[in-house]
Order: C-alpha cells, then structure tokens, then sequence
DNA sequence: AATGAATGAGTCTTCATTCAT
DNA sequence: AATGAATGAAGACTCATTCAT
C-alpha cells in the first residue's frame, strides 16, 4: 500500500541516464543500457520520452531546476553584494559536488550535437548566467564593483567557476570539492571589486 | 607531369577533420564526410591514422601546436608579469580568432568519449595551463600578484577565457573576438594583482 | 443510469480498423491508432480479437457478408440473365461506393502477407466469384451466353469490376463510381453474349 | 579475363528482393534475407538503394522495363486491331508467366503503403495500360471496335488480365497460364468489337 | 470486461574499417 | 600509396501483445 510505486519509471530513467551521459558521454551510451540501469524494458524509455534526445533534454532541466532554485535561495539569503557572489560561488560548488553525474554533463556535454541538443545546452548556461549577471548588476549599481561590463564578466566568472568544478571532475573527484571555494572567491571578488579600500575581510581566504 | 604532389594529403585531411569536428561534433562527422572534403578515398585516412579518434588526436595536436609555439613567443617578448597576462590573454583570443574551427574543437569537444581522447583532451588544456601557471608563477615571484593557488587560478583563468571565446562561437563569431580583449585582460588581473597600490596603467580598458 | 452500453465495442473496433486498413494499409496501422480512433483501451482489442490478424479477418467478414447478402438479392430480383449480370456490375458498383473504406481493402489488401490472410483473402474474392459464377452458369444454360469456361469468365468479369472501383478509388473516389456502370456492364455483356442477335436495348441500365 | 564480374550485385539484389516481395509481400522480407540470398552484406544494399522502398521500386521498374519493351515490339508486329489486342494479351500472359516473382509483385504490392510506393504502383499500371488504350484506340479509330470509353475499358481490359494471372500465382502456378490465352482473348475482344459482323475468325477460339 | 503501462523481440539503417586491385 | 566497394557489428526505435489492477 501507500503511494503508489509508479511513476517513478521517469525519474528513474533520468537518473540512469545523467549517470551514463557523465561518465561516458552521451554518444557513447546506449538507450539500452540506460534501461537495464534503470530497472526497464528497453522500449519503455520511449514511453517517457520521445528520443534519446529528448531524453537527454529531460536530465539537463531535471539538473538545472534543483540548482537554480537553491542558488536563487542561497543569495537572496545574503544581503552584501560581496557576500552573495561568494554564496553564488560556495553554493554552486557544493551543488555540483552532491550531484557529479549532472555536474559532468552540464559542464562537457553542453555542445556537442544537434541543434536541439545546442539549444538546451545555451540555455542551461544562460540561467546560470542570469543569476550571476543579477548579482553583478547589483554589485555594479551600489558601488562595490568597478564598472565592468556584466555580461561579459558574468561569462568568464562563470567560466572560472566551470574549469574549477571540471579540474574536480577530471581528477576523478578525488578532493573535497568545496577547498577551492575561497580561491575561487577571491580571485573572482577581486577581479570585480573597486579597488577602493581593501576593506575585504581577511580570513576570507585559505 | 612530375608525380602527382602527394604527401599534403595527411594536413588536408587533419584540416578538413578539423572543419567538421569543429562544426558538427566528433560523432556526428563520418570519416566519408572527411575524406571527400579532403579531396581522398574514404581508405586513404586509414593510411595516415589508424582510427577516426586517432585523427582528432592529430587535430588536437596540430592546433597545439601552433598556439602553443606562438604563445609562448609572444610571452617571451613581454618583461613585465603583468604585461605577459595580458598578452597571454589577448594573444589567445587572436589565435582562436584566426582559426574558429579548431578553437572549436578545443574548447568545447574536450571530453566526450573514450578514455583516449580524454586524455589528449586533458593533454591539451594541460599545455594551456602550463603557460598560464608559468606566467602566474613569475608573477607571483615577482611580487606583482599576491599569494594565490597558482594551480588553481591558472585554471580559472583558463576557464575565462575560455567561456569568452565560446560565448563568441555561440554567437556564430558575429563579433570581433578581440573587443573582449581589454575587459578579459582587466578582470583577471584584477583577480590575481596584489591590491597594493592601483598602479593599473589607465587606458588599458575602454 | 443501467450499466454502460457494452457491447458494440467489437463494432467500433472493427469499424476503425476498416477506415485505417484502407487508408494506409494493413501493415501501417498500429493497433493503438485502431484502439484510439475506436474509443477503447490498447489492450481491450485483444478481448475481442486474438491478434491483429485475426481482426482484419474479421473486418473482411463483416464487410463481405453485407456485401454477398444484398447481392444475392439484387440477383434474385431479375429475371433475364443479362440483367442479372447488369444487376449484379451495378450493384457491385453501388455498394463499394457506399462503402468506401472496406472497399479499399477488399480490393487492394487483399494478399500481402501471410497464408492466413491470404486464404480469408481468397476466399472473400471466392464469395464475390461464386456469384458472379452462378450468374454466368445461368446464363449459359439459357443460351444466352455463349459457350464460356464460365470459372475462367468470372475471374475476368471480377477483374474487370475490380479495376473500375480501383481506378476510382486511385482517384480520391472524385467522381461517381456509378457513372462506370454503363460502360461496365456493356464490355462484360458483349464479352459473354451469343453474337446471335444484337438485342441489346439501349438505356437498359436503371 | 572477362569482363569483370563486379556490378552485378545490384542485379542480384533486385532480383532477391523481386522473389521475397512477391512471396511474402513487402512488409513480411527483411532487408537482412534480401542481402543474404543476394549473397552480400546487409549494408551493401545500402550502397544501392538508399532505403528498403527506394528498393522496392526499382524491382518495379526492373519489371517494367522489360514488359514494356516487349509489349511494343510484339504489338507494333501486327496490323490488324484485332491481332494486336490478342497479341497484347497473350504475350503479356508470357511474360507474366516467365517470371512469376516480379508478376506477383506488380498484380499485388501495388497499392499498399507510402505515397512513394503509391505512387510508382500508379505509374506502372498507367504504363501498361497507355499501350492498352493506343491499341484499343487505333481498334476505334479503324472502326474495329464500338465506340467505347477508351480509358474506362482499357482498365476493364487490364483488370481481367490481371486476375488471370493472379488466379494463376494464387494456385501455385500450378497450369500453364498460357492456356487462359484463348479464352481472356475472346472475351475481351468481344466486349469491344463492333456487333456488325461476327467476322471473327474461327480458329482462334479453342 | 476493461484498462494502459510495460515489455522486448525485431528492423532498418549507419558507418568505421578492411582489403583486393 | 591510393582507391572505394564491401563489410557487418551496433544501435535507435517500433509496436503487437500481455497482465496486474
């Protein structure tokens, strides 16, 4: 008794499949084996998703909307826009250390494929990005950052943020993660902030 | 009628491999698609390499290794740290400027697959970095940057100015890749430079 | 409010069927689209039915039983041989007309696959030729035809019907199918009769 | 020595799928036993024909081609309207006769599926019966036959050929079809010839 | 009787790679 | 060295059929 135990079919489709896409890339996964890891018939992905394709789609967002809704959570908690990109940072950090399997997908499967697959792919980043334009816009407009371009630093923050969690990856995930969030900090503060008075706290970093 | 002019057809082939990777993505060019742009026989490939992940290890390659020798000569021509980070940075986007299709491939078909590219893929961004840290080294050395995780950072520099040259390709390259140059060159150094005295030559931005 | 009017779920079944066979064939039908188009669940065509088979069997049946029945009463309401045949090409006509569907089927499904279908195949076109061979009989035995293999004849004559309701229906059914039925009966008629007298009347046909 | 024996595998092809199409019907034959009993690789087919109907239509107009070439010659042979329609109908029986496979193909896989196939099926009747309504034409025209609906009864004419020889192929071939020659002949002659004179020579009925 | 989610065998098609010429 | 026809293994996807509810 109690809920039913269906419909979890989906979820655990999702699952298998960001698994396989991360470790192996999504072209060199088999929908078969993605159903054997699953627990189903072959033919039953096709029940929840149209392609492969689509399937791939389905882990990007499933990824994307547990971590936009607790970034989104985590800076508006801050109030100093210092402090919510260091949030911005940490958090998204320790995002991608819970879930490595999405994490490999959504920093290196991006783009390699099919338009629609490109498409997702932008837009993936396009939402992270959003937030972090967000919080440098406000940086900018109370004075604590220097007058940069947003869009663009947003990118390359983005960017650092992104070879820092692949480096992880790479090496198979073998440290903690999360050591690198000052550096990471720091390195992007500095590069935003107005070299005003380095009224930066100290203790921030190592 | 000498012998016909044999012996370009392994860089015809590495640059027609390197159109289409850059394109269309690794798995989705087929080696008939290579080989006819290539102006060979769809045999003639396994000639020069012994397997399709083979060639995109040359293409790898053949682009390092331009970027790779001019790189480090336009380092070597700089005294300052400072002036190295920004020529590293700025020279880098000309680079990828000059030749999208590998940059392409470079930046975004990294990690896909097999182990085997894998490793080139790490191979590759390894080489890359390798400059970077040398440069942060000195800096550091010099006591133009402060204290930082050279490792670390070098990678996050990487990772920026990586996300501004894929932001461009995304873009279809519809804007010069070097107008992003002083904002790169700005943000990084801001990132790493010891907060001592704003001796940021005016200029350098805008 | 009595309990739901089972029980037509079998005619609805086969009636979807008939539509989707003749549209787009036996083999490019799925049994989901005959259970949608038909208002029941996927599996429930199988309470009725034991296979996909076995359904265009009966879709044969049904169709071939309305079919063979007014057809033998249209026979038996002529008197003169001749205008039995005439009866018969003009009914034949009219009722395919009216039926546009199962006619599709009858006529072009006939044999594809496999010896179950094709016995019910044969045996349907059998019905259709038992008639018209009886017809024929009758008239040879009253001297009206001339000395045919009356077998042989009918096959032809069927033939002959056939491709008129084919052509017709190759047409999109855009004219009126009973406009052939004058130019039919004339080409068969001649084709059986003694050449003794040509008593045929003109206008002889409805 | 001789020539090479390359390049008739697209020949043995046809000619595999021509005897499983007509025995088991389009549907029922897998592209894998077409390329074992054509003795080639399944992807060879792939090389040939770009898809299993593309394949599909070429055994149709492998077939056609043939027929239509000997139709001419054996009508253009004759003068008399007459003689030509017999001539049309029994040589059209011989080369039915001759090869059974394709025969079956072309009487029964016409109408089935795709447009594509649709539309080929349409196209090869309407070839046949184009030679059937020049020669019932010229039969008009020389006052030989009443004056009929040209096209409406060339159909009538190809549809009883066409069940002769299906009647023949749904017995197993098991009778000389041959001997139907006489009595399809009479009857379709006598369907379109003029009552004026029963001028038909004796002879050449049974 | 009815449902419809699940199954999994079966198919077409692709494409890296080989090899006789 | 070069060719390109041929190979055949592999994979995405379909769909008739079943069965727990």
């Amino acid at each position: 008794m109690a809920r039913k135990r269906v419909g979890n079919k989906r979820e655990r489709i999702i699952a298998a499949a960001g698994r396989f896409f991360g470790e192996k890339g999504y072209h060199n996964t088999t929908t078969a084996e993605i159903a054997e890891a699953a627990g189903v018939a072959a033919g039953t992905i096709y029940i929840y998703f149209s392609s492969k394709e689509e399937l791939l789609v389905a882990v990007f967002e499933e990824f994307l909307g547990v971590h936009m809704e607790r970034l989104r959570e985590g800076v508006a908690g801050e109030q100093d826009p210092k402090a919510k990109i260091r949030k911005l940072l940490s958090l998204g950090l320790r995002l991608m250390e819970e879930n490595p399997d999405s994490a490999k997908i959504f920093l290196s499967q991006l783009r390699q494929s099919t338009d629609m697959i490109k498409m997702v792919a932008k837009r993936s980043s396009r939402a992270y990005k959003d937030i972090i334009e967000e919080v440098l816009e406000e940086g900018v407009r109370r004075g604590v950052c220097r007058k940069i371009n947003v869009r663009a630093v947003a990118s390359m923050l983005f960017g650092a943020f992104q070879t820092t969690v692949l480096d992880w990856v790479a090496d198979d995930c073998s440290y903690p993660l999360m050591d690198q969030a000052d550096e990471l900090s720091e390195f992007v503060l500095k590069g935003v902030e107005c070299g005003k008075k380095p009224d930066f706290e100290a203790g921030a970093i190592e």
